[in-house]
RNA sequence: GCCUCGGUGGCGGAAUUGGUAGACGCGCUGGAUUCAAAAUCCAGUUCCGGCAACGGAGUGUGGGUUCGAUUCCCACCCGAGGUACCA
């Protein structure tokens, strides 16, 4: 007997799929046009996994769902194939990168082709294809050639900059530079060598090298991130790393600060995320305040937010690497500062920020003067200051900062109160209504009046302004990496120069060694031939670089966010060699009208890709400032690690529930070994890894039970589940409606199977429908009122649901609807035709041959689409529930059109309701119509 | 620490946004079918008490607003993501 086989269904029509280009978007048409992108994903060792096709499933289904609705529908993928992972792979197996991320890209791809998806694959991309990259260098130079004018609010071009410093010095311009960049006339630019020049221009371009500090790890000869610091020392290794300066290119991102900001209104993204970026952007109004320090003429900045509490402080606090500190502190307090200042280097930024609960710190020795009373105030270094923020010191007010307040009750220095009727013995007062008292002039006022009046007298006495302040920093653009895009830049005695465009791309050397250089520099300074010959203009050997004619190639490469903050707009034209993509194809797709990614991208991707886009826009490239203005955050699939524990210094494990009697520490197993019950193939574990071969183990009742924990997922903590399995197992369309039925996209859920058997039943039940005995077998009777009522109902809440993207109550529904029409036996063609096509963009693949055997008429599921006729969704009663005091205890129904007064009149004459009312006096009755009677007694 | 989100049966999750909590699915229990099993179908399934009708409790915890709170407000606990070089 012929039955339900989902396997031969799937290769048949991905098969054709795949020869008709079905999904092809073309750049012209008369339909509207919809562009639905996911983000792209990072093509790791471990294969794609289950939390990916997530995002792909929904972003497909609306896809499809629109083709159907007659639009041009662009749903592009394609792959962010530079990254650290493919790196470190090379670094201990010598394999290319290159080569392990085209395996890997491989298997992404047959990995996503199994599952059914409607993408345009003539247009993938690959941001470490040199096609590809060359764009992205070219967008790197114009981001050099660039400087932001504060007054027209957009990047101009570096040489119009020049021209204005030629003619008028810099005085006059309100640009986004660096805070130490001083003043000149034209004769004082025309005057300076073309070094002094250059330095200059720096502190101008959107790109510019600069000192930042980064964790520099000696012993690895590299930097790390944060991630890979853990209690100061590496990840891999357990090396010591410090915080250290380092020359790095940055992105002036702070200069669209503000317009990163403002446009967050126009956006149609989720409240929460639109809140995390503003959070970040983190802008601050308050003002800058000059401190003078007692015996010495160097004066320093502070930036406050509550300038009012300028009568309260009692000390002041830089933090441990503020340029200040090595100057100022006295002899006396040199050992300890010092030894201070090297603690808190060997902390990363996050572990400072964490560690609050103890504040530490330790006296300079020297006194900052007070503005405004010329009082001495003690001046202490201390990690809760971070350099990167505001000035890198502030004025502490104890009685008004809860952190200030710590650190003054840690050290004993004193408190001044300073707002009215305020008990400082406990806590500080943060409240911003407080009333000001030992303030001087600011007695009696609030800080939203104090402020202004502050700020004023400030300015008059030269010692401070109102200022903006955000707690966004420039990104930091160089990676001591290898796999990553070259930075299109050659030294030329010293002076940070641009490869000239048309020899883009700056294609990646190749290297002996993938690991830095045994002085430290990046991997690249392991090619040979990384040399910059200017008069043949070609790379030549290092043994070349005379610094006359050939010189140095920059080392670093360019961080994964690159690449990716522009891919959105090469999809509208992919293979475009002569520009980054045509202006007819950025006007004819504009912007991306639905993008589906993970909302761990808010702070990165999501802020990097709108500073780019802004840029383009502001130099002509693309029509719109925000290229994504709907976007929806699929929440991540995680990953249920399993933990076997190994007893401390043995090679033995013990079972979960035991592991309270030894000292053990928890170890990743692959989940991949643990069954559903949470029990461990033992066998396997011991061929697993070689040092666990000779693994024992204490079982309960004879079985080892492992511990389980949510975790993200990653190839690291070994919870990484595919989707193959489960294709093959119940065949595409079952995994693409489980995955949608698991929960809400936008909700991060952990992965679990139990559930797909019910997906799966629901498809086979609704083959089942059209075929009686195996064979197809549909009826042309008409429907029956009660049919037509289910199937419209389903059309109605189904699109509904498709639109607000509730995938997983769009799946119920179509389960409700199968089991309804099950149980009436319908077969009939009116009803099954339209409900094909509206399962189509869920089920593509059974949808596809039930409408092939259907004979593709388009009649029979109007017109292509399906639409509900309201007569069969309306009901004409209403089961209202009566309420007492809010407890249901009665049903009654009614007809829909009864008027609130009759319904009111209609449920006092029930008998029930009065013989529930005896002994009561009714007090009030609500009646809200179609939903509840209240009864008040 | 800070920012953002979440917490509802044995499990994944519904709930028209202040109006019958637990839709749909899994699992479990009983039944039909079968030599038997699988598969399928039917019924039941929040917890406690009761043969039942029914009664009581119940949406992380403690308070509050309201005729009525999973939903709004305050405080707290727990979990997840981000925290600037993972992508």
């Amino acid at each position: 007997m012929k039955t339900y086989d989902y396997n031969k269904i799937d290769r048949k029509w991905q098969k054709y799929w795949a020869e008709n280009q079905t999904f092809k978007a073309d750049n012209h048409s008369d339909k509207p046009k919809f562009y639905v992108l996911d983000m792209f994903p990072y093509p790791s060792g471990a294969g794609l996994h289950v939390g990916h096709p997530l995002g792909y499933i929904a972003s497909d289904i609306y896809a499809r769902y629109k083709r159907h609705k007659g639009f041009n529908v662009l749903h592009p993928m394609g792959y962010d194939s530079f990254g650290l992972p493919a790196e470190q792979y090379a670094i201990q197996t010598g394999q290319h990168p290159a080569v392990t991320t085209e395996q890997n890209i491989k298997r992404y791809r047959e990995q996503m082709d199994k599952i059914g998806f409607s993408f345009d694959w003539s247009r993938e991309i690959r941001t470490s294809d040199p096609q590809y990259y060359k764009w992205t260098q070219w967008i790197f130079l114009q981001l050099f050639n660039s400087w932001y004018n504060n007054d027209s609010n957009k990047a101009e071009s570096i040489e119009a900059l020049i021209r204005i410093f030629e003619t008028g010095g810099n005085a006059d311009v309100n640009a986004a530079c660096d805070a130490d960049t001083p003043v000149f006339s034209a004769d004082d630019w025309l005057a300076m060598s073309p070094q002094q020049k250059n330095n200059i221009l720096f502190k101008y371009r959107l790109t510019y090298l600069a000192e930042a500090e980064v964790n520099w790890c000696p012993a690895l000869g590299t930097v790390l991130a944060n991630d890979e610091v853990i209690n100061g020392v590496s990840e891999r290794g357990g090396h010591p790393v410090e915080r250290k300066k380092m020359k790095q290119w940055m992105m002036r991102i702070t200069a669209y600060a503000e317009r990163l900001l403002q446009d967050l209104d126009v956006l149609d993204w989720t409240d929460s995320l639109k809140e995390m970026q503003r959070n970040w952007i983190g802008k601050s109004t308050g003002a800058r305040i000059t401190f003078k320090i007692d015996g010495n003429d160097k004066t320093f900045d502070v930036f406050t937010t509550r300038a009012d509490t300028l009568f309260g402080v009692t000390f002041m606090v830089m933090a441990p690497e503020h340029e200040l500190v090595n100057e100022i502190t006295t002899s006396d307090n040199l050992e300890q500062v010092q030894q201070y200042q090297k603690q808190a280097a060997r902390k990363s930024e996050r572990e400072r920020m964490a560690e609050v609960k103890e504040k530490t710190g330790v006296f300079t020795g020297a006194y900052a003067l007070h503005p405004l009373t010329g009082d001495k105030i003690p001046l202490w270094i201390s990690d809760y200051v971070l350099a990167g923020y505001g000035t890198g010191a502030i004025m502490a007010v104890p009685s008004g900062d809860q952190r200030d307040y710590e650190f003054a009750r840690q050290f004993d220095i004193p408190i001044i109160n300073i707002f009215e009727g305020n008990d400082i013995s406990e806590k500080a007062n943060e409240d911003k209504d407080a009333v000001l008292t030992n303030s001087g002039f600011l007695n009696g006022l609030p800080a939203k009046e104090a402020i202004p009046r502050m700020i004023e007298e400030l300015e008059k006495r030269g010692a401070g302004k109102a200022e903006v302040n955000y707690r966004l920093r420039d990104a930091v653009f160089s990676r001591q990496r290898y796999w990553g895009e070259p930075v299109p830049i050659y030294y030329k005695n010293g002076v940070a120069t641009a490869i000239p465009e048309k020899y883009l791309p700056l294609e990646l050397p190749e290297v002996e060694k993938y690991l830095p250089t045994e002085d430290g520099q990046p991997p690249l300074g392991n090619a040979k031939n990384w040399a910059w010959d200017e008069t043949n203009e070609k790379i030549v050997s290092v043994d070349l670089i005379d610094n006359k004619s050939v010189f140095p190639i920059e080392l670093n490469t360019m961080p994964g966010w690159a690449g990716s903050s522009w891919y959105f707009n090469r999809y509208m034209d992919p293979h475009n060699d002569n520009e980054t993509f045509s202006k007819e194809a950025v006007d004819y797709w504009q912007k991306v009208d639905l993008y589906l990614g993970g909302s761990e991208h808010a702070t990165g991707h999501l802020l990097y890709s709108r500073f780019w886009q802004k840029f383009l826009y502001d130099t002509g490239r693309v029509p719109q400032p925000e290229y994504s203005v709907k976007l929806i955050n699929q929440g991540m699939i995680l990953g249920y690690s399993a933990f076997a524990y190994r007893i401390n210094g043995t090679n033995k494990f013990v079972s979960h529930g035991l592991k309270d009697q030894y000292e053990t520490t928890p170890v990743h197993v692959d989940v991949n070994m643990v069954d559903d019950y949470d029990y461990l193939d033992t066998e396997k574990f011991k061929t697993w890894r070689p040092d666990f071969a000779d693994a024992e183990f204490i079982r309960e009742d004879g079985k080892y039970k492992v511990g389980r924990e949510v975790e993200k997922m990653s190839k690291s903590k070994y919870n990484v589940v595919n989707p193959d399995d489960i294709v093959a197992q119940y065949g595409a369309d079952t995994l693409r409606m489980y995955e949608m039925f698991l929960g809400p996209i936008e909700i991060a859920k952990p992965w679990n199977t139990a559930g797909l058997k019910g997906v799966h039943n629901f498809l086979r039940k609704f083959w089942s429908l059209f075929h009686s005995d195996g064979i197809f077998d549909v009826s042309l009777e008409e429907p029956t009122e009660q049919e037509l009522r289910i199937l419209h109902k389903t059309i109605k809440k189904v699109t509904e649901d498709i639109e607000s993207f509730s995938f997983n109550t769009a799946v119920s529904q179509f389960m409700i609807a199968v089991n309804e029409l099950s149980k009436l036996k319908t077969n009939k063609q009116k009803i099954l035709a339209p409900l094909v096509v509206l399962l189509s963009p869920f089920a593509p693949h059974l949808a596809e041959d039930l409408w092939e055997e259907l004979g593709h008429d388009d009649s029979i599921a109007f017109e292509t689409y399906p639409k509900y006729e309201e007569r069969y969704i309306k009901e004409n009663t209403k089961t209202y529930p009566i309420m007492i005091n809010g407890k249901m205890r009665h049903k009654i129904d009614l007809p829909t059109n009864m008027d609130k007064e009759t319904i009111e009149k209609t449920v006092l004459a029930d008998e029930k309701v009065q013989s529930l009312l005896t002994d009561k006096q009714l007090k009030k009755v609500i009646v809200v119509p179609g939903k509840i009677v209240n009864l008040v007694v």
